[in-house]
DNA sequence: GTCTATAATCAGATAGAC
DNA sequence: GTCTATCTGATTATAGAC
């Protein structure tokens, strides 16, 4: 397969998307330049616009993707069961997934106010998506009796705080194995909504 | 009294700090620039610098008294009571301190990448102290028989995530009183920890 | 204590050669 | 597709006048 000198046009975008999570989440979108971005990958700054419109982009793409990411991957999951159950099976794929994808939780909730306005609005939908999943649950708990939250927005805000906060003090080589975070965190949510 | 013209310097420190303390939560420390916060007091970029060495030591004073007051707040709330009790009190604490301080809090869990590895270590030290704070409680109550903790480690970072997570949607002219949002919380937290 | 002016550097983005 | 070179403007911080 004969192909221009230099162009990798198909592995390159990927790459500066990688690199570009990487450096965002560890030191800020607004603290990354473009060319650190391009040294990290091994190119030229001006190159970069071959592959995002501009740095604002950049930043909007990987966010819509993770986001999206979320979404797909619990939408993805079996389906049925009890509000127990699925309740169950939302925490431990919350933290499975969340664990496995520290710089895109990161990303995605640190540097929303360095979205435009609209770009915002379109993240803000993803994540409000994603929230009345598990709120779906907690409502259908409520109504059958399982479950006892005076007010199910508020649970579902606490929750999903309580178990994302996870990422921000979790290491796969520290004291606690997934399986023990996933049992004992359930756990405390079991408990926090029993009716 | 009579004084040089110009001359502000017990009021000026404090406006210069407080107008950084909220263009940084807005806009996030590495997209505010020193002229940004200069206008916004009404002063040249230059004469920020009577008042702060850097921009990196404005940004460490005002992570460190925000901690610092947080710290100092608790230690002057009313000592002794059950275990239960404290926890109570410190859920109530927590929900009312942070919610009258959107942008410390806001500053001081999204800036940290900011500082210096050595500022960054001293707030550290400080927001671990303040962990421990809720550990000491949630040990006594794991003591006597009160809660029911398989770690009080994560207990104390799951439940702080919770509470602190409020400051990402409360407002006080929304839908729920402070009153209703402290007791709904804490009826999740002694939930989660009951014995 | 505050100003103006400036030094030295770096930013995002584009043009055109190859 | 990537490079070099460059435009335009912003950045932190300092010097010296007042």
């Amino acid at each position: 397969m004969a192909r221009k000198t230099g162009s990798h046009a198909e592995t390159t975008g990927p790459r500066v998307r990688a690199a570009a999570l990487r450096l965002f989440a560890q030191s800020g979108y607004a603290a990354v330049s473009m060319r650190q971005i391009a040294a990290e990958v091994g190119m030229q700054a001006g190159a970069l616009y071959t592959y995002t419109a501009d740095k604002q982009t950049l930043l909007f793409d990987l966010m819509r993707e993770h986001m999206a990411d979320v979404l797909e991957a619990w939408a993805a999951q079996p389906q049925g069961g009890s509000p127990g159950e699925r309740l169950e099976q939302f925490t431990r794929f919350h933290i499975n997934h969340h664990l496995d994808r520290p710089e895109g939780v990161f990303l995605s909730y640190m540097e929303l106010r360095n979205l435009t306005p609209k770009n915002f609005a379109e993240i803000e939908a993803l994540r409000r998506s994603y929230e009345s999943e598990l709120e779906a649950i907690l409502i259908a708990g409520q109504e059958n009796g399982a479950f006892s939250v005076p007010d199910t927005r508020l649970a579902t805000m606490a929750l999903i705080a309580m178990l994302t906060g996870i990422t921000q003090w979790y290491r796969d080589d520290g004291r606690l194995s997934r399986e023990r975070v996933q049992k004992i965190y359930w756990n405390m949510v079991r408990r926090a909504v029993k009716g």
